[in-house]
DNA sequence: CAGAATCCCTTTTGATACTG
DNA sequence: CAGTATCAAAAGGGATTCTG
């Protein structure tokens, strides 16, 4: 008769995916090799990920309509995070010589697989949010 | 017969739970109601994920060793995350009035369920962070 | 309209030195 | 040890101007 919880058998399994995982983002290893570092940085930032939500939602944005959305980012910091984002591959950035000028915001299909993921963590935190929240509290009062 | 791919459901279940979502981190709330704002942000930042990783892998880790672990974080910046994520409740912090002080920081059960949820995003991120400084470079040669 | 550019100010880092 | 203190450097933020 065996007596493992679920619960075990998760800590099991979280332990295992972390072993794996180290090998890559080891201390030991050149910058290039730790992708939380170099590549996660980005696309975990708080911005990025509200940009590219957005993106998920509405298929195709314009950067005034992005900057709308994604209340409070400035001009300066939108335009950094869209050509970072775009370089990295999430997203395209097309270009229609009218006038006015319009640019068009859509993500690839690289991006819409890490919206799915995305969406995991985001959901997750937005069930546990008032959770913090009222951690955060109770510390203050410590 | 119908003709529904498994991509095409996918991108339905997304659309749906982004809906769901968009009332909450909608750009008219306040940032108190902004959950990804407020909450994700901290939990998101590169050194935070690097520092609750390290953290589900070994079950308890003091100051130096996990300085050593976060590779480049600075004494600054690790003592200012340890602090914020305890505050939230992803960690714990025991002091042992030894000579030396000694002082141990583990996960909380709520620490260790944000875990499992960030290795999801950094295993998915491992796959694909070679794709992506792929993208970066081939955007570099335009 | 979609930004790039500029200026200026504030906040966040990063590195190093220092202390109970 | 486990941090704080300090200070210089970088990144972020806001406002405004400019251009095709």
């Amino acid at each position: 008769m065996e007596m493992v919880t679920s619960a075990d058998n998760q800590q099991i399994e979280t332990a295992k995916k972390l072993k794996k995982m180290f090998g890559h983002i080891d201390y030991k290893n050149p910058p290039e090799m730790c992708p939380v570092r170099d590549v996660l940085s980005l696309a975990s930032d708080k911005w990025s990920i509200l940009i590219i939500l957005y993106l998920g939602f509405f298929p195709v944005l314009r950067f005034n309509k992005l900057k709308k959305y994604v209340y409070g980012i400035s001009n300066k910091v939108l335009s950094e995070r869209l050509k970072a984002l775009e370089s990295d591959g999430y997203l395209t950035r097309r270009m229609y010589a009218e006038v006015p000028i319009r640019v068009e915001y859509r993500l690839t299909n690289f991006g819409k697989n890490y919206v799915d993921k995305l969406i995991e963590l985001t959901e997750w935190m937005q069930i546990n949010s008032p959770k913090v929240l009222k951690n955060k509290k109770k510390f203050q009062v410590k």
